[in-house]
DNA sequence: AATAGTAATGCAAACGTTTTCATTTAATGT
DNA sequence: ACATTAAATGAAAACGTTTGCATTACTATT
């Protein structure tokens, strides 16, 4: 018989520790999926040959079975800074609670890109795949449907969505925060949001804070709407250039707490109080943003709500109904009203 | 023969791409995995043959053979704010530009959970494995070592370290922003850590700053060492309490830029200007440190490079030869002087 | 103690690739 | 045109699991 641990064998598999332990290969492998269904004696023996052989299971050899791999895909416009990290926190941490593990992809805001990691995650037979909003290529689509992958949609609800989704809806958060700066007494207002092409959640923003501004008559002049990445860097830095070529606005509404951010050092920079000389605000309530000072006024965004959900969500489909209509799951946006933001 | 699109066949595989192409499947195989063995016209009538079929690769069942899984694994303390993400993006951009697709992992800084984490990661039998620095517990390592796995530690350079790693040396940084806060003339000097335990990054910083202020006469007392979770949240809250109940020191070592971030806001709530009421160092210099304001003065530890140099030492392990003696790269580490701190 | 019914296990055929080896086809030199 | 060599392709045996079906071992019932 063998010693306490095992001769180095490499690759110790699933008929090694079947041998080891007495039975057969369909066993152990049902000690792994349908623990129920074996003598809790002989999953005993079959556990303990698993530590003598230092086996590890092979999902791969699972996955090809067509069933499970274990695994969902998540592809978000990028790692780099705040703005999702909440979010796949969340996402990953429930993922990893119901035994998935998380394939990650960047596609830096290119949506051509994005079809490109969708099909490479496939490769990987991932069970289930989440992305961020609703602005995806048609190709993107068409493949989803085709194959009938489980999928979500973080970060934006939409009323008639082709898939799931979770989120808040954007064009109310840009209303309610345009909404509150009107209510303080602002009237002199600049905006400052990203390229908005391809970037459902910003433009619905955007469109959002400029419709209710229209509507309550107040239009941004050009001057006063700021493009800029998302990037506390580019934002102070757009935001500077504004306040040295043109007139000083009493507010900035901004795209979201990272543009803020930005926003709120290039007017610190030039010897201005927030809120006392110019009022700031971000969206989405990213966590650090109650805790900077000034505290950022923003609209709370849940993200931590968000990817949990999210993940239920698509563990839903996953385990349950293909065929099912998309599941909406709308997640309420609320002005937080803070320190970066005054009365006039 | 078939028309444009084939039939809805829910799983095309490489057989259906090989009829299609009048070619047998292993010659399909091989256009994927080796080209240039295959004819070019052969090669593109196979390419049409996908489209036309609509076919995606199972890389489970290449897998299968023991060779490419195309996945890396990823083991990080958190997502859930600024310290890794630069890097992790750097990681994973230079991964997925060779062809890797990469399954990411948080344990929270949780040692043990980092061990199953391993686990979990080679059941999917990544290529290689990267993780955080050099304390994981002694499962961890046996493991690596058994499986003989491709591996990289990134954040910190050791001399002597079992596994390859990338990344500066952590005591030099710590010495270094010491050694420049004295420089400056400060001596009224406290320190903002987190927990060091399980955290050799932090230990070793903690131990350089220390020990170099101990070298030069200068002894922090108890209530001027502030210990802090790694979030602006609590490093805001930690420092607001000694600026509270402490006579207050003429400068803050703190052991990243995030921690950094949250003292400076806490000193700025209390009305204190950084740096002209006091200084406040990080440690990192992460994306947004240089556009804060003030920009936070720190020790450069070049996460990107970091990330991307840890990729290729991965990439070198899992191409190469697998017994080879670790690869360890220093990478320099500099203190930027920035705008939160001043000469007294 | 015999029988029916249920629970636990084993057998063997998939799953979708890759790769070695053998064979066919094309290219080259005379 | 023919032989020689190299390049391209095909046939079939893996790779390590899972699972439907068949079998055996238990339990409960009379």
């Amino acid at each position: 018989m063998y010693g306490l641990t095992m001769k180095h064998k490499t690759n110790v598999d699933i008929i090694d520790v079947a041998i080891h332990a007495g039975v057969s290969p369909a066993t152990v492998s049902r000690s792994f999926n349908h623990p129920k269904k074996v003598l809790a004696s002989t999953r005993k023996r079959i556990e303990k040959a698993i530590l003598q052989t230092g086996y590890i299971r092979n999902r791969a050899a699972q996955a090809i079975q067509g069933k499970r791999s274990g695994t969902v895909g998540l592809i978000v416009p990028t790692l780099d800074n705040a703005i999702f990290s909440n979010l796949i926190q969340a996402f990953s941490d429930e993922m990893r609670k119901h035994g998935f593990t998380m394939l990650v992809t960047t596609h830096g805001y290119d949506l051509n890109d994005e079809y490109a990691l969708l099909r490479s995650l496939l490769e990987h037979r991932v069970e289930g795949v989440a992305l961020i909003g609703h602005d995806h290529s048609e190709d993107t689509y068409n493949l989803l449907e085709r194959r009938n992958v489980p999928v979500v949609s973080m970060w934006s609800y939409k009323r008639n969505s082709k898939i799931s989704c979770v989120g808040g809806e954007n064009d109310q958060a840009g209303r309610a925060i345009a909404k509150h700066i009107i209510n303080i007494g602002h009237s002199q207002i600049a905006v400052a949001f990203p390229n908005v092409e391809e970037n459902d959640r910003a433009r619905d923003r955007k469109n959002g804070v400029l419709k209710y501004l229209s509507e309550n008559f107040i239009e941004v002049p050009d001057y006063w709407q700021i493009e800029t990445a998302y990037s506390v860097q580019d934002a102070r830095k757009s935001a500077a250039k504004m306040f040295e070529n043109h007139p000083r606005p009493t507010a900035v509404i901004t795209g979201n707490d990272v543009i803020a951010q930005g926003v709120i050092y290039a007017a610190q920079a030039k010897g201005l109080n927030v809120p006392n000389d110019i009022s700031v605000t971000g969206i989405g309530d990213f966590s650090n943003s109650a805790s900077s000072f000034p505290s950022i006024t923003t609209v709370r965004m849940r993200p931590n709500k968000v990817g949990t959900k999210a993940a239920l969500v698509l563990l839903d489909r996953i385990n349950g109904d293909r065929e099912a209509y998309p599941t909406r799951i709308k997640v309420s946006v609320e002005v937080k009203s803070r320190e970066s933001t005054k009365s006039i």
